[in-house]
DNA sequence: TCTGAAAGTCACGAAGG
DNA sequence: CCTTCGTGACTTTCAGA
């Protein structure tokens, strides 16, 4: 009974439903769920279940502020690799560093993008040497002056 | 070494260990809450609800595969103004683009960089000629290619 | 894959120290 | 700011269509 219509491992309507609710409230309750899709309680529950074994439902995070946690800056910073020839695991070097929020593999002038959040200044100058360190990398940084929107659900 | 956070507005070690939980699972429930940060199912309630309404906690989402909701291609794009005499509203003017999940403004040599998720090259395209006359910007993107890990809860 | 019901667990507010 | 307590709501499982 599965719908092929829109490619292989598509999901179908009432899955996308439960994943744009759940991605605009985290803890929305599988009761309120179940009303917003027009399905009882036990089935939402079930699928949920589903797409959370699927991996499409990757886990759930609340939305912390930087600030009140005193890690007010947040910085892009991208990689180059000083060696061209080294090999490629830059991700496995840097995952230890609890600043480093995400790291992405990009196409272009860098090699990786990554998207950090530290104390101060100084927080920052101390993270770009370990990374340089760990990771044998240059580095260029962008620092955020604000952030007007982020993480918004996406249109599913 | 010093508390990172003493300040005034500071948050002591409950509500950290509080925020710390949520941000590692968003649906955790007050009760298992309760027995991680060693209080009572209705302190740890009344912490969270404030916690909200300071604006500490800013929100819950569930982290969707991109890939399963027809959204494969992510990437970065960073916008400079034609016009440097403009008045500064981008964030306004590209907020009800739904594929441009976050906003930043930046220091450095462009204005702003956007994160945004697409369904494809061709969706890409279309969203860039979208930015480009609402913002009068000129752009400058950098593909995603893979990403290793992303949006890592911080260490609070 | 759905529904409805049963049983256990949890959320949430009240009252009080 | 904490605790205990009570009630209503919710989660979770299961049998059956």
């Amino acid at each position: 009974m599965s719908e092929r219509n829109t490619g292989p491992g598509a999901l179908e309507a009432t899955d996308r439903a439960i994943l744009r609710e759940l991605a605009r409230d985290g803890r929305c309750s599988f009761t309120e769920l179940a009303e917003r899709v027009g399905l009882s309680v036990s089935a939402v529950h079930q699928r949920v279940r589903r797409l959370e074994q699927r991996g499409a439902l990757q886990g759930y995070t609340a939305k912390v502020d930087g600030e009140q946690i005193g890690l007010p800056l947040t910085a892009f910073i991208s990689l180059t690799p000083i060696d061209p020839a080294a090999p490629d695991d830059y991700p496995q070097r840097l995952q230890h560093l609890p600043e480093i929020e995400s790291c992405y593999s990009v196409a272009g002038d860098e090699s990786y993008i990554l998207q950090v959040r530290v104390a101060s200044p100084l927080g920052l100058e101390d993270l770009l040497r370990q990374i340089r360190e760990a990771a044998k990398v240059s580095t260029r940084t962008t620092v955020v002056l604000s952030t007007p929107f982020e993480n918004r659900p996406p249109a599913i």
